[in-house]
RNA sequence: GUCCCCAUCGUCUAGGGGCCUAGGACACUCCCCUUUCACGGGAGUAACCGGGGUUCGAAUCCCCGUGGGGACGCCA
């Protein structure tokens, strides 16, 4: 039990989730899956001026969307869902008679706060213990001496680093200084050592001595700060690995020197590496879309994000490219995650969610495209829901998003469609008059016998009689009735159109484009 | 600037001393399927950053260089 594995993410609530977010919640997710063990999701929101409730919100959203569930984090219900409990002292108490306060039952799991804004008292519990023990002391210099000597030290080439400058002051001064008003922050004294991360990804990274200098643990303001948190959450929470992004593994040394200082067990680090824009920079919003958001509205579907972004520092010990959640969930691990950064391409995306959009469940897809439809004008709700699954079903393999679902549909709900310029052409052929005329009368025959409904088979019936009374063939017969029925030189089969379309429409159709100026 | 990390087709990657005249996927080109477009199938173009070692043998191990990225915050 003790054993189990415990992984999070941590996002700080700034903004929208980004993909680079998503694919660490992806990695962090899948590893518990994996292993059988517990993902919690911890809310970063120390920084009061840049989090807002909104962006958590947002955020929250975003990693539901994507279908990743979390078992602890802010607003679990702890009934229902399978909470640890802590250090597996508790005994379990079946689902849904918890109480209220009883432990492990607390409002988002057994480590509950969530929130880093609501753990601020034991944060300064531990501050304390730092300041008490001499091993962190307040600090007065004012951030403008602070920007200068930084500018100053890389000037002379070295690492800006504080200079110490405040260790030098009495706990009376201090105290005196405290009352006088002024606002100190809290620094940690950096040791000077040499420290050795045995990171799952990187193998052995050495941090040489002097890399960092005394940094700030709680704000002037007594706020936190993320480095510190970050340690005590990991360790209170009985966090095991943690599974981040590169760009933290710096950081890291800072996180060593307090857990050394605790006499804390470190977790697992495991450090992937960055996904980049097309210029080999750290993916950001200036690369264009990033946010998971912003894919969700542009039609892509989360089965093909989670995919595509699994495949970005990861590879499937199958080879396999296309893989089902449960075929990642099975051969995740840490030991095949890719050290070389890598180049979000959107291209591979695109593809890769066209793939998606053909291999789903026909009625889940479909499903799916509706409020895309809606949202451009077509009444998809209220069509019935058997029609709409068979026409969606005849445009779907030229769909790459869910976006292109309302242009690809208009073949089937828009019968006052202009001529398409490639249409035009063809209505100004010679012949068109002919077959167009033929497929009239075809359809008025076959709508006074035999109504509106149409079948496959009838409509290749009738196709014969517009072959022969038009005398044409092949090409010269068959784009002048993709025209005369759809405007367009392009689309699903006829055979597949016509008979969802009904003969009463298809004739409404023909005539119109028969009466040259309609059009 | 300093420190840290990284380096295989344009991109995502496989490979971890001989199986590599380097495999797959996206993209691109061509062909096939198709009375359209797409889908699908097939083929093709295209890569081990450079230099030194180690070794009978290096894409693979070591060193140096170069290039790229990241971090150097009272952001996370």
């Amino acid at each position: 039990m003790s054993s189990q594995v415990r992984v999070r993410f941590a996002p700080s609530p700034t903004g929208y989730l980004h993909v680079g977010g998503a694919r660490t919640v992806l990695f962090n997710w899948l590893y518990a899956k994996h292993t059988g063990g517990k993902f919690i999701l911890r809310i970063e929101d120390t920084d009061q001026d840049r989090s807002t409730r909104d962006a958590e919100r947002m955020q929250i959203e975003d990693i539901k969307w994507l279908g990743f569930d979390y078992d602890e984090g802010p607003e679990v219900e702890p009934s229902g869902s399978q909470t640890v409990e802590p250090s597996g002292s508790q005994t379990v108490v079946p689902s849904g008679s918890q109480k209220r306060g009883a432990p492990g039952s607390q409002k988002g799991g057994p480590y509950a706060p969530y929130r880093q804004s609501e753990r601020l008292d034991i944060y300064a519990t531990y501050a304390k213990e730092l300041l008490d023990s001499g091993r962190a002391y307040p600090c007065f210099c004012s951030d403008e001496i602070l920007d200068e000597k930084r500018a100053a030290a890389m000037r002379l080439g070295t690492v800006p680093q504080y200079d110490g400058t405040c260790r030098k002051i009495t706990r009376e001064e201090a105290a005196r200084r405290v009352a006088a008003g002024e606002k100190p922050t809290m620094r940690f004294k950096a040791p000077v050592r040499e420290y050795k991360l045995q990171d799952a990804v990187r193998g052995a990274v050495v941090f040489p001595p002097n890399m960092v200098g005394d940094f700030v643990v709680l704000r002037s303001g007594g706020m936190p700060v993320y480095n510190f948190c970050c340690v005590v959450d990991d360790h209170l929470m009985e966090i095991t690995h943690v599974l981040r992004a590169e760009e933290h593994l710096s950081n890291t040394v800072r996180q060593m020197m307090l857990y050394e200082t605790f006499g804390w067990k470190l977790p697992v680090f495991a450090h992937c590496s960055l996904i980049l824009g097309q210029d080999r920079t750290k993916l950001s919003k200036r690369h264009g879309a990033t946010s998971v958001h912003q894919y969700a509205e542009e039609g892509y579907l989360p089965e093909a994000l989670k995919n595509f972004l699994a495949l970005l520092g990861w590879s499937s010990p199958e080879h396999k490219e296309i893989l089902t959640l449960d075929e990642m969930i099975a051969q995740f691990g840490l030991e095949r995650l890719n050290k070389a950064p890598s180049v979000f391409d959107p291209v591979k995306l695109k593809w890769m969610n066209g793939q998606y959009i053909k291999a789903l469940p026909l009625a889940d897809v479909t499903g799916r495209a509706i409020p895309f439809l809606e949202r451009a004008g077509i009444p998809a709700k209220d069509f019935d829901r058997a029609w709409l699954e068979r026409a969606f079903d005849t445009i779907r393999g030229g769909l790459e998003t869910l976006a292109g679902a309302p242009k690809a549909m208009e073949i089937f709900s828009n019968d006052e469609f202009a001529l398409e310029e490639e249409a035009r052409k063809v209505r100004k052929e010679a012949g068109f008059a002919a077959v167009a005329g033929a497929l009239r009368e075809g359809l008025a025959k076959h709508e006074d016998e035999k109504g509106d409904a149409i079948s496959e088979a009838e409509f290749q019936a009738l196709q014969e009689g517009v072959k022969t009374a038009s005398g044409t063939k092949g090409k010269a017969l068959f784009m002048p009735m993709r025209v005369a029925l759809t405007g367009q030189t392009h689309g699903p089969e006829l055979k597949l159109v016509v008979p969802l379309l009904g003969a009463k429409r298809c004739l409404k159709r023909v005539k119109r484009v028969l009466a040259h100026d309609s059009v």
